[in-house]
DNA sequence: ATATGTGCAAAGAGTTTGCATAACT
DNA sequence: AGTTATGCAAACTCTTTGCACATAT
């Protein structure tokens, strides 16, 4: 049992009642998806489907693409491009919040600013107009990549 | 003549200029893409395309992709994902700046905010070894679709 | 002269879609 | 029962690649 188990739990059941509420309906694979999206942090379309092929070898890949679509769409996922190429899912926490995105293998993972109202109201004052919202993606190297890359020089800053 | 035609005039000698100190060559395929993507902000690769057919009908789209990523790997350009699903590129400032990105029409801009560092330095504090760069991009609605979207409400709290 | 770049068309990767079948409510 | 979701395969979009031909140095 890890932390954050019970959390998860939650969210998955909150997740489920919304779907019910929308009028769509609650499948095995649907619920299948949900918790490996959720159980795992920022995954890509990719990942969500292995996770779920353990449990449901018959599941597949585009009921995968179509229920984190709904999903998103349903306001209780958000897609996030990355440099691998993939979407990748937070289901955990839908809100506007503040990304963190590795440069080199794709990883995403939250980041808990707590000046990120700061920050848009900064960049606000020179947007010219542009209605910004609290997400934000920090671009750099997860602690691996950063390890692997340049373990004296930093040459990230032109990444 | 606009302004900032200077700056962009240099800018394309100095692109130019690490082209051939990097052994590559000038070709007039090149010169126009090169002067394409600077003249228009933040371009698509189609965009840059269809920018450099008007001058050049023979040019290739495939060789607007290789110019562009070469000017990447040289350092010379960054490429940044965007909402429509294409990539853009930014010539004109190759060093990590924050962008705006408009999640409905795709559309990128720069963000002129100075307190960048501190900015990375606080999400730095949270964010467990990795490292940062001074990229960081801003989602929200570009005034345009700002104003199509909601006038009176917020919805882009979820966006 | 020769290495490098271009254009075309084909291949790739990731994502979306149409439709017959299956299954939730 | 009737609506909604699934799975398969085809289609689509964006991007990359291979190779013969052209061209910058």
């Amino acid at each position: 049992m890890c932390p954050g188990d019970k959390t998860q739990t939650r969210r998955i059941d909150e997740i489920l009642e919304k779907v019910r509420a929308s009028g769509g309906r609650v499948t095995p694979q649907r619920v299948a998806i949900i918790k490996a999206a959720i159980a795992s942090d920022h995954p890509s379309v990719e990942q969500v489907y292995q996770a779920v092929r353990v449990e449901f070898p018959m599941t597949s890949l585009a009921t995968v693409y179509k229920t984190l679509s709904m999903l998103q769409e349903m306001g209780q996922a958000v897609s996030l491009g990355s440099s691998d190429d993939a979407l990748h899912y937070d289901l955990l926490t839908p809100d506007p919040h503040a990304h963190a995105l590795c440069l080199r293998c794709g990883r995403v993972r939250d980041l808990p600013v707590s000046t990120l109202p700061d920050m848009v109201s900064e960049a606000s004052e020179v947007a010219d107009g542009w209605r910004l919202t609290r997400r934000i993606d920090f671009w750099g190297l997860c602690d691996d990549c950063a390890h692997e890359a340049a373990p004296a020089e930093d040459r990230t800053e032109r990444a």
